[in-house]
DNA sequence: TGATTTATTGTCATACATGACAATTTACTC
DNA sequence: GAGTAAATTGTCATGTATGACAATAAATCA
């Protein structure tokens, strides 16, 4: 009964205005009021869906995070038919610019938050540590008589280097240092079989 | 004639409250007003030595940077006695943690702030270059056979390892990522050997 | 002492971000 | 059509960040 609910569709709209501000802006240099009109409503509607401003980080932060991790599962799954280390490759250092300059800012954004919001740095480092885990595994298959905690740190590396990378997007760097950053993890991964 | 300035003196207070204030409340998160307090002082007279917000931001970086570059060049000289290599490793993978994690939070704050301000990202982005073809110099000293391109690419993945370690310091992770990146950072100068 | 330069304080106007809430409209069920 | 729950709009009060500027105090030199 009762007028049916947009509630989840206009909580995605409110979300997605929120992360094209976030590139435009920054994460702290957008209002609700910007927000709202990059998604075509008022202030107080969009209060009236998210909340308060923190409520409204911590649900950007959890949708991210959360599209972050179905990304490697549909990643692995689409590309089940490589070797798991080349799984592992092309889904951190992909060819074609895979995650756009917007995703990272906004990814780069929340990590600069979390320093202030212990809530947000829980869920991103437990996303890390899950993140670490799951290429620890990808990498133990294709290497299985390393020790795992090689792997473990290999997996670390590979992944610093990709997070590096993304995190200096921004700067519009030469194809050079992409480059540079995706032969280093192809030597450390080849570290793994001596 | 007239007064003695104090603005050398008294430019330097502010920046040291503003980086202090950064650390606290982000860089967006204070305004000039906690940043006066805290240096004891009111915004006015901020405001009489370091001009609006954004002279401040750029003020800011301009230092940052420059210190970042001499503490390079202070640490070759005190270490001069070590092989290059053992230089290079001991300037970016400190045994006892050398940055603060307040500077690291200042200089992620100025990356982020590079997002939507030219004039800082082309800083960064000279300074990254400066850094890695210093480093890039040190490894060609200890491996002179290696190809200068392939000491670069070495150079750079130690920088990122390390730049990401610095810019995951405020999620407080374990130990274990520290020492794994380090690890890393050393399979990568040793495979210049083959 | 007087002139000059700078330091320092105080205040005002403006703009804006936010939270709260009342009022109205819309869509659905019985 | 009546009832109901949600959508949507509008407004107000409050706190605050900022820029501008006037006014006063202090230190140095001629």
């Amino acid at each position: 009964m009762g007028r049916p609910s947009l509630a989840d569709q206009r909580t995605a709209q409110i979300l997605d205005a929120f992360e094209r501000c976030i590139a435009r802006l920054g994460l702290d240099g957008c209002s609700l009021n910007d927000i709202a009109t990059e998604a075509g409503m008022k202030r107080s509607i969009l209060r009236h869906y998210v909340g308060n401003r923190e409520d409204l980080v911590h649900s950007l932060a959890d949708r991210v995070i959360g599209k972050y991790q179905t990304s490697l599962q549909d990643h692995l799954a689409a590309s089940a038919a490589l070797r798991p280390t080349e799984q592992l490759l092309t889904y951190l250092f992909p060819r074609r610019n895979r995650s756009s300059t917007e995703s990272i800012v906004v990814i780069e954004s929340l990590i600069a938050a979390s320093e202030c919001d212990p809530e947000i740095r829980d869920r991103i480092r437990a996303y890390i540590d899950w993140l670490v885990t799951q290429s620890a595994r990808l990498l133990k298959e294709d290497h299985p008589h390393s020790k795992k905690e090689n792997c473990w740190a290999v997996a670390y590396g590979v992944i610093a280097l990709c997070f590096n990378q993304e995190s200096l997007t921004p700067l519009g760097l030469p194809v050079k240092y992409a480059r540079s950053a995706r032969r280093c993890a192809e030597t450390l991964i080849a570290s793994l079989d001596s």
